[in-house]
DNA sequence: ACTTACTCTGTGTACGTTCACAGATCGGCC
DNA sequence: GGCCGATCTGTGAACGTACACAGAGTAAGT
């Protein structure tokens, strides 16, 4: 083998019927553990594999099977996922090990440039993966689109992009940004304001209006802080709009946990103390809110959850079912810490 | 097919053939881009390549090339890796950088489990990669283990497993702790002591040397403070413990950023000045670092570099050459801010 | 005219597996 | 004894590709 000059030639299932005395199909429903095999001739074989180090060669199979046993797990503009959304590894874990207890394999796919497009569409176009789960998936995406065009088993993880009817699992922002503002609410704040980042995206904008439900007549617009993003920095700057247009407020909703941290800072420079002038909450349950001092009361994202619920809904569509038409919602648990 | 009823059948290269009015030959020499081939026959091909939609099928192409074209990245550990490390996605984007230039797919795969091991083991034997990229190995670990058997071409992020001559990958731990103390003293701070993490793991007690190796004939045991772990809670605590020892403190080389960013907190609650009444600096240049109020001096981990190096020299074994026998280390560059 | 080299094409085989099918053996039952 | 079903085994396809080889055609040099 000229490709591969160290590599030791690999048994195949003909080396062990020949150890065996037996032929290729019976060593082969012994592999595949089907019924009909002599008690001898299983023994017989079972010691002629452990003995020539017998290991079903997956290509072979795959190509006479047509399938591959892996899931592809996709990520897309990794650089700021990785760094700024703690969520993504969990997400990955949760799917791991949904996966897992099928007996799939996950491929994890990064895309981070237009080559790799190229790349991870012929891979998938390669039958490597019978299904995929993606993660932050782009508009227009082309990986969407080859997706679609192989009829391709998959689920997307977050909003689904475009308008198309495709499969996905996600958080209900709305009712959960309702919930922690009525949580907060329920201490007896009668001022309470909210930080809101990345209002062009789905996530931010139902943040919003899960605050304005829960405040209902009492909502105020002039309360309502707009940040670009959901960073530290947009929390500081968030926090300090806020007392100036509401010196009296008592409690802020942050669109996420790291802007909680800013608006912590915000509020310690102001001579504030939290729980007991101001009480804030934030949304992630991300590492940001054991980091904060108080420690913060916020809404848990069940990332890990996210990953298997879209595990298990690309498994079913492998079975053959039918995939649920609006998505399927996961419920997020009020986590309550000492901030508010 | 009844695996998979949605899929319609693929297109194979004899279809191609049948609608250019070819051959499967001609038509496998216009796929590889191979030379002999009439510019009329290749463009009948491309057009008819375009028409029926066909993608080579990867199974049947490793079959017969016995050779993947993917590599695989695996991850031990994940929940400590992803939440406390944020150094692993930088890795993992630089190896797939690097991968993709390659026009190799890299296979990010996450060791979770019992159950994982397995099934990893079967997919490496399976043949779906050529090499692997190892990210935190654990001692005695059975993916190690079968990596040797198979003979497949690996490299290992970070220390190498047990003593096996294993090409890996990393940091020079002990100059780059020596680096920064230096860096450190030449600010003319004249008591300076360390919290030193981990010294069970090659990292933490090099480090540990390289402090050593910076104050010299300076060097006052009583001023090393050990703790278990690189997190800001044994910051917290090391740097009380060090206080303690040396009120006249002026400087402080902590084994981590988290660690520093604990050291931090612990000179606020006793009232000294940073970087006034004492230099602090980190190691890591990780999220820590600017969170940190002053921003943070420390060393920079090149991750990206490391997951980079780590796909060159698998991809050179793969070409047939030796890889460096005392592994690769990478340099580590000072990152000065303001904390000291 | 005859070699020689080069260009282009088609065919057969191999890769390692699964599956359908055809036999073979055996026991029990009418 | 003949038949049937159950159990067990071997064989020949097929999956879709790459590669070696043979052969045809063309052009140039001797």
């Amino acid at each position: 083998m000229v490709t591969n000059p160290g590599r030791r030639k690999r048994a195949t299932i003909h080396d062990v019927a020949l150890e065996a005395g037996v032929s290729r199909g019976t060593v082969s429903r012994v592999v595949n553990d089907e019924p009909y095999v002599s008690a001898e001739a299983r023994i017989a074989i079972e010691a002629a594999i452990e003995k020539v180090g017998y290991v079903p060669n997956t290509a072979a199979r795959n190509l006479v099977m047509q399938r591959s046993q892996a899931i592809g797990f996709i990520v897309h503009e990794p650089h700021s996922l990785f760094l700024e959304d703690p969520n993504i590894g969990e997400i990955l874990l949760g799917a791991n090990a949904a996966l897992s207890l099928a007996d799939f394999q996950m491929v994890c796919l990064i895309i981070d440039s237009e080559r790799d497009t190229d790349r991870v569409a012929r891979y998938l176009s390669g039958g490597f993966v019978d299904g995929v789960i993606v993660v932050s998936a782009r508009k227009n995406d082309p990986i969407t689109r080859i997706i679609e065009k192989l009829g391709l088993p998959s689920t997307f993880v977050g909003h689904p992009p475009d308008l198309r009817q495709l499969p996905f699992v996600g958080i209900d922002n709305r009712s959960s940004a309702r919930a922690i503002t009525e949580r907060l609410l329920a201490t007896g704040r009668t001022r309470v304001g909210m930080i809101a980042s990345a209002l062009d995206r789905d996530s931010g904008a139902d943040r919003l209006a899960g605050f304005t439900d829960a405040l209902g007549p009492l909502f105020d617009p002039a309360l309502v802080a707009r940040v670009p993003f959901y960073a530290y920095a947009d929390g500081v700057a968030g926090m300090r709009a806020l007392l100036a247009a509401e010196p009296g407020l008592d409690g802020v909703f942050a669109a996420s946990d790291a802007v909680a941290a800013g608006a912590l800072e915000a509020l310690r420079e102001a001579g504030r103390s939290v729980p007991g002038d101001v009480g804030v909450v934030g949304f992630d349950d991300s590492a940001w809110a054991l980091r904060c001092q108080p420690l913060l009361s916020t809404v848990h994202q069940p990332a890990a959850g996210l990953g298997e619920r879209a595990a298990e809904s690309v498994l079913a569509q492998l079975r053959g079912e039918e995939p649920e038409l609006g998505g399927i919602l996961l419920t997020t648990p009020i986590v309550w810490r000492d901030s508010a």
